[in-house]
DNA sequence: TTTTGTGGTTGACGTGGATCAACTTAGCAT
DNA sequence: ATGCTAAGTTGATCCACGTCAACCACAAAA
């Protein structure tokens, strides 16, 4: 424990017009003079430790957050036990908008590293874009994108197989990471195995076989969770054309 | 051709303050007086015939759509031709929200049957949704609503068994339609089993075998598109006990 | 250093659902 | 009625993925 003044949340300004994540973030394509309304609408921020939840299933439903470092996964759990992740989030990526229906959260929301979000009272969201015309638009923009991402989702559970669906992960993994400045070619995977299979709806051992599979085809290297993607081209072959033996 | 004066969608007053699926739609939740003010909102009433598209993937985004009567599917086709059946729509049901993120269609919307909706102009949404707040609570929640709905399929797609994902969708019919005053025991449904096949990421001879078996197992009495449910409690709990053979 | 635990890999085997194919039924036009 | 077509059913076979199990790699604790 050192004895200095310890850098409160409330002593930072949090900014939106700050941030260099407004290209990813709620912000992107709003005016800067929309923007600089919107360093009210972001009220605190919120440090999770890997592992801990943002929010579980059943919580009321207040904000929705804005992922600022880290990552975080989204599951579902049923009744009897079985557990499905919906999504991986990343900097940027706004969470927890299933909230909104029910007035209380559908999912589960897990830091899959020690990450820190901003938290957006939804109250304050809807006053805002109440008025700034940017802001709603670009709200109602998030939402439709997650709906779309959904239905992408939904296509790549329902009509694909395993080689294809962790081709199209791996794919859309290295796509976000460019967006975030990251190689494309080149990253750390923040979840594990199961985590993965979760979300494609396999098993474990099937993603660790494709894995080992791409990587004797010199389409990818893998090291545990870290990946280098060798023939992206090859990747997306494997989608387009249903399997070549 | 009839020689009388055909009446035109100009000349019906289109009325959401009138219609009888006010605690369907999205006006539900919302006071008379602002129920009211969304009598401006609803341009114009389309007409679609079976089998027809509402809209295309690609085509620009300029409406949503509610629906009036009959019913519709959404499906994405991948490159290869793959279809995959995203969603199911009845009355009352709010269609084309994929479009707001990108400003185009990202699905393919058919009409099950010869059906019919309100057209609502999003711009127009956008503007009265700024003045009347419960528009703005509404039409996130349907948005959220959707966003969820979209969570239970990939759940469904992800870690259930094809019985079990058949049972889900019976249950999730039947319910539909209790909510619009039909029988929750008997029902006709308007889907040919290769689409209930691609929505549930199955083929149409599985879709066809899991009826065979719910019937001979006494739970449903099934003729071609006409379902009656006999045992509802015992489709529940197929879902919930993973596989009993 | 050894120990312990969690996550990952790999192999052998079984099975649920896909595939291929034949046949039936319903709706519709003639 | 009769023929035609799209939709649905059912059977036989196959294979992709799940299951079960052994083993390996790395990181943190002792």
């Amino acid at each position: 424990m050192k004895a200095t003044v310890p850098i409160t949340v409330a002593g930072l300004k949090v900014a939106c017009s700050q941030c260099n994540l407004v290209e990813l973030c709620l912000p992107f394509g709003m005016s800067e003079n929309e923007i600089d309304r919107l360093d009210e609408l972001v009220g605190a921020r919120r440090k999770i430790k890997r592992q801990q939840h943002l929010y579980r299933a059943g919580d009321p439903f207040e904000a929705i957050y804005a992922i600022r470092t880290g990552s975080f996964k989204t599951d579902v759990l049923l009744e009897d036990g079985r557990e499905q992740v919906t999504g991986f989030q990343m900097t940027g990526e706004i969470i927890g908008l299933d909230g909104i229906s029910t007035e209380q959260h559908s999912c589960n929301a897990v830091a899959l590293e020690d990450s820190e979000v901003c938290v957006i009272a939804y109250s304050k969201l809807e006053e805002l874009s109440r008025v700034v015309e940017g802001l709603q638009l670009q709200f109602h923009k998030v939402m439709s994108r997650e709906i779309v991402r959904d239905h992408g989702v939904m296509t790549l559970l329902g009509s694909m197989r395993a080689e294809e669906r962790l081709a199209a992960f791996l794919l859309n993994m290295s796509q976000r990471f460019t967006a975030r400045g990251f190689s494309a070619a080149e990253f750390h995977l923040r979840m594990t195995r199961e985590e993965i299979g979760s979300y494609l709806g396999l098993k474990l051992e099937t993603v660790s076989r494709a894995f080992s599979r791409f990587q004797e085809e010199g389409l990818i290297a893998v090291q545990q969770k870290h990946i280098r993607i060798i023939d992206s081209a090859g990747l997306k072959k494997l989608i387009q054309h249903p399997h070549r033996s």
